[in-house]
RNA sequence: GGGCGCUUAGCUCAGCUGGUUUAGAGCGUCUGCCUUACAAGCAGAGGGUCGGGGGUUCGAAUCCCUCAGCGCCCACCA
């Protein structure tokens, strides 16, 4: 029997079996009459490598999947990445840096082809590592932001969207990165809490020699763009200034005062210089009262020419050299400690400068009417729901959505300027010079006097469209497969995206399907580490994923990972988890060469044992089917894991399998094979979807398969919730094994002794063999008085007891009853208190004052038995 | 400054619209076992009064108020 090992080695069973579905095409589905389950990916980053996030995500996914195809549906996971523009656009000018080339040396073209070499070379490396996790995607169809039906879709959307009036160019105050040197939405700045500080700084009243004011700034450099002093028309303490003019100090500019109640007087010294180049209410202020706007910053953020001092040094330098020069003309009144907020780069960690731009952008109100409209009514549902709050803020206070970045990596805005003036829109060169002819009535123009616009589209401008272009649906919106799998099924994602994805592909979806892109959205929570810290690659403690499997098997860290991740919660990882999870590969391994073990015999018949407990497992497992499927449609997924688990071990392993287990060396009678054998292949099939590879091997063993058969495609049965009377005797009969183990334990007795087992008091005899089996009992006899000398128990009402003659200590067995009695008497108590209280009889539903009554009576019939009991003893 | 969420055994969590035997699970802990599927295992045991306070109710971990702590999101206070 024993050509298995003892132990499950995952790496033998992993690679063997992802090569055997890729082989037989079973992750690939097609359209056809069954119902479509779909799943995109949420597009990795094309250069990325995995990281725990995506372990527990994609894990998330492909149990969906996979259990959508166990279930009859034509299940499809689409997988793909995104070019992610600023960070890989990073990662190439930081390769080229590496070598002395500047993106500057390069043109468009030759920087392109090295972004593309780039790609080629570390892309989709993430995907191969997403096959070691068992990701059962259809890889015939992995698409790429970037690739040909994506790019288009992508400018034909553009087009589409500037042609209805939504799209727009304009200067904006838009955030600018001075390191990625592009402009970012909103979205993409991460305001961060910062130890700085306040600087006052006095500016003199023109023509008042000996009088000042003073200005608290937090960015003293800028003082080189002032063009206003601000102050608070209720402010008495300047309504003198009325109408004067300041010196902006070292500067010496005169600049008007200027007043606005936008200023808080409380804050500082109730005075606001106004920058309006380089800060977006300041910006307000100079565009409501005519101000000039000096803008010193070069794009990468050192003075410009215009700043007229300290040229080409950075922002931060000038901070401060810009304060000691000020400290020695006396400029400064004082400084303080100050605790700020201060914007960075999403990507790059640069700090945001805002800065005055020509950019394009769509107008999003309009567009987010029905995405959000959606939401509210659960078209499309969140999970968790709260969720919805925020989605819901931001989508009532949508702000127009800069997409333009000036970068070369990424889909080039389909815009022409013509050389007298103006521009076009469209999605071909060839339009694009048609309809320039038409705006400029020059027939003589060429492509070549048209200059394309140089910047990019935000990479989320692409994968917005994600659930409609991976099916092609912008450019062949008619197509089978558009209309097959869209709407998708469920979207699986990190709630950190939901204004930069999620939100937007709703948005796309009402926009240009006129339907939702997903009926549900399962958010994931964070990856931390045991004490709670976010995993970093600073902080180094973000394991590698690869290394996990490599030690616990993908099947055993896909459930470490599921154990502790309800949905929306940020989970606390720790390696212990996966180690649960092989652990219970083994055990499952152990489970399958026991029954493979067996010799099986038609002439050997049932023992009453067995056929008891196939009747009972035949109940726990139909209840815990139908239970999973509960819970796997409230996406509680952790939950729905920990059912199986304790399934397969405590009610199949160690009841189960110990009650129909032959006698060793003895052949197990027919009957009982087939229904265990049938019973495993139902537990194979439920915990495939949470753990592909080790289901798939024992499945393989269970029986003959025909090459392609996989457990993959096996139909998942459904159970059904209910309450067999077998369960609660199989509780029962649980709970007497239990009190004769436990007596084993406390004597010392060895399990091979046979025991006599007295029951005093009802009994039910039906599971008697089970009892005699489990606890190695010779009998079972139904007594009227116990025998001196022996030690009992209690389960509900009636006694058990085990004759050991002198072994007993009768001290013992009084103390242990007593402490019952103690415990019944103090129920007992608590519950006639209750019934004690008229109102609560009164007032209380019938159901539970019988309820009442009847704990009342059990804990009495109790009570006496526990009496009875200890007179006996005594 | 607004909004949301959390606080239940050592750890991670479940406990939905209040009542289902004086609170459940997994892991860890403790005790005894190398019992021929599994020591990555088996059997058994112990462990919390549900963050503090107040209220509603016949009855609250479950509803309300309040205090404290933690976390997240949003926001233009220089």
């Amino acid at each position: 029997m024993n050509e298995l090992a003892t132990k499950y080695n995952h790496s033998d069973v992993e690679a063997k079996w992802y090569a055997y579905w890729m082989e037989h095409r079973l992750f690939h589905s097609e359209p056809d009459a069954r119902e479509p389950y779909c799943i995109v990916i949420p597009p990795p980053n094309v250069t990325g490598v995995l990281h725990m996030g995506h372990m527990l995500n994609n894990t998330i996914q492909d149990i969906l999947i996979r259990r959508a195809r166990m279930e009859g549906k034509n299940a499809l996971w689409v997988p793909g990445t995104d070019h992610a523009a600023i960070s890989t656009e990073a990662k190439v000018v930081a390769k080229l840096a590496s070598e002395n080339i500047s993106k500057s040396d390069l043109t468009r073209e030759q920087f392109l082809e090295h972004a593309w070499d780039w790609t080629h070379k570390y892309g989709g490396i993430i995907l191969e590592q997403l096959k070691r996790l068992g990701a059962s995607c259809d890889w015939e169809r992995t698409a790429f932001t970037m690739d040909d039906i994506r790019s288009k879709s992508v400018i034909r959307v553009f087009c589409h969207l500037y042609e209805k009036g939504l799209i727009y160019r304009g200067v904006r105050m838009v955030n600018w990165d001075p390191q990625a040197l592009t402009a970012l939405s909103d979205e993409e700045v991460i305001y961060k809490e910062e130890q700085s500080k306040l600087f006052y700084l006095r500016y003199y009243v023109e023509g008042e020699p000996d009088k000042y004011i003073v200005v608290a700034t937090t960015r003293p450099e800028t003082i080189l763009g002032d063009t206003a002093v601000c102050v608070n028309p209720n402010d008495e303490r300047y309504a003198w200034l009325k109408g004067k003019r300041v010196i902006v100090p070292k500067v010496g500019r005169s600049v008007p005062i200027i007043m606005d109640e936008y200023v808080e007087m409380e804050f500082g010294t109730g005075c606001l210089k106004v920058t309006p180049a380089h800060d977006v209410n300041d910006y307000m202020l100079g565009d409501k009262y005519g101000l000039e706007s000096i803008d010193i910053f070069n794009d990468n953020g050192t003075v410009s020419e215009a700043g007229g001092m300290y040229v080409g040094m950075d922002r931060f330098d000038v901070r401060r050299q810009i304060m000691t020069d000020l400290e020695a003309e006396g400029l400064v009144e004082k400084v303080e400690d100050y605790v700020n907020k201060v914007g960075h780069s999403e990507r790059t960690d640069a700090v945001i400068e805002p800065k005055l731009s020509m950019q394009w952008f769509v107008k999003m109100e309009e567009l987010a009417g029905p995405a959000l409209e959606a939401v509210e009514r659960d078209a499309i549902r969140f999970v968790p729901s709260k969720f919805k709050n925020t989605y819901r803020h931001w989508m009532t206070n949508i702000k127009d959505w800069c997409i333009s970045r000036q970068l070369w990596w990424g889909h080039q805005i389909p815009a022409w300027f013509l050389p007298g003036g103006g521009y076009v829109v469209a999605e071909t060169e060839e339009e694009a010079l048609a309809k320039a002819i038409e705006k400029s009535g020059d027939a003589s123009l060429t492509l070549a006097d048209l200059r394309r616009d140089p910047d990019c589209l935000d990479t989320w401008f692409s994968s917005w469209l994600w659930p409609i272009s991976l099916f092609n649906g912008i450019l062949e919106p008619d197509n089978e497969e558009i209309k097959y799998y869209y709407p998708t099924a469920d979207l699986v994602t990190a709630p950190d995206i939901i204004f930069f994805w999620v939100a937007r592909m709703i948005i796309a979806g009402y926009e240009f399907r006129h339907d939702k892109p997903f009926g549900n959205v399962y958010f994931t929570g964070i990856v931390r580490d045991k004490i709670g810290r976010k995993m970093s690659k600073s902080l180094g403690n973000s394991p590698d994923p690869l290394e996990l499997i490599d030690r616990f098997g993908a099947d055993g860290v896909r459930m470490g990972l599921m154990l502790a991740a309800p949905a929306g919660n940020d989970i606390m990882y720790d390696d212990s988890l996966c180690e649960q999870g092989r652990n219970f590969c083994n055990k499952i391994w152990n489970a399958f060469r026991l029954v493979k073990g067996w010799e099986v015999s038609d002439a050997e018949p049932q023992p009453e044992a067995a056929a008891r407990g196939i009747e009972w497992f035949a109940e726990v497992l139909s209840n815990t089917l139908a239970e999973v499927d509960d819970l796997m449609g409230k996406f509680r997924i952790s939950e729905a894991l920990m059912a199986v688990y304790k399934l397969f071990w405590d009610e199949f392993s160690s009841w189960y399998l110990e009650v129909v287990k032959p006698a060793y060396g003895k052949p197990v009678d027919r009957a009982t094979y087939d229904a265990t054998m049938s019973y495993f292949d139902t537990l194979l099939r439920l915990l495939h979807p949470f753990m592909p590879f080790i289901t798939e091997e024992l499945w393989q063993h269970l029986a003959e398969r025909k090459p392609g058969e996989s457990i993959m495609t096996a139909e998942l049965p459904k159970g059904r919730i209910y309450d067999a009377p077998i369960i609660g005797q199989f509780e029962k009969m649980k709970q007497i094994v239990a009190g004769i183990r436990t007596i084993r334990v406390k004597k010392q007795i060895p399990n091979k002794v046979e025991l006599l087992l007295e029951a005093k008091g009802q009994h039910d005899d039906y599971l008697d063999p089970v009892i005699i089996k489990m606890g190695n009992l010779e009998t079972i006899d139904l007594v009227d008085e116990k025998g001196a000398g022996s030690a009992s128990f209690m389960v509900g009402p009636t006694e058990y007891a085990i004759p050991l003659g002198s072994a007993v200590n009768v001290e013992e067995e009084l103390r242990k009853l007593e402490a019952d009695l103690k415990y019944q008497e103090g129920f007992l108590a608590t519950v006639e208190k209750k019934l004690s209280n008229e109102r609560f009889v009164a007032n209380a539903p019938e159901k539970v004052v019988a309820l009442e009554r009847k704990k009342q009576a059990d804990a009495k019939e109790k009570i006496e038995a526990i009496k009875a009991a200890i007179a006996a003893l005594g």
